[in-house]
DNA sequence: TGTTTGACCACGG
DNA sequence: GCCGTGGCCAAAC
């Protein structure tokens, strides 16, 4: 295969993202360990090469859409989370911290176990 | 093979 | 509370 182990780790953390909640790309690098959470935006962006990862579901630590243009259409990231519940406006999610979905919290440290 | 960039985050001013 | 800088790792040029 032509990618990385720890992209579909991340792939795999983001389907587990439950629909209606977010999660940011800092949780994700942090319970992966990746290091960076510059990793997460690099692996999210290969995920266009992927499918079943709602990619919709990971922001910036603000809340904010900054993965909006890697998409099909600038719009369909806000489309998909308003399609489930997520209140988004300007370009910015609503109650972030109330939608906010920590993966290290939820799946425990020990995932690992896909 | 060295430099630049990237869907970021934390910190300091 | 906003802006600039550093750090982090990997891939593209």
């Amino acid at each position: 295969m032509d990618q990385p182990t720890y992209y579909d780790l991340v792939y795999a953390v983001v389907r587990q993202v439950p629909r209606g909640q977010v999660t940011n790309y800092g949780a994700i690098a942090d319970f992966l360990a990746l290091g960076s959470s510059r990793m997460a935006g690099w692996a999210l962006n290969n995920c266009i090469h992927t499918d079943n990862v709602p990619a919709h579901r990971v922001v910036n630590r603000k809340g904010e859409l900054s993965g909006r243009h890697h998409f099909p259409t600038p719009t369909l990231m806000q489309e998909l989370l308003e399609a489930e519940g997520v209140q988004v406006e300007n370009d910015r999610v609503m109650e972030f911290d109330r939608l906010f979905w920590s993966p290290a919290k939820e799946l425990g440290d020990d995932w690992e176990a896909f």
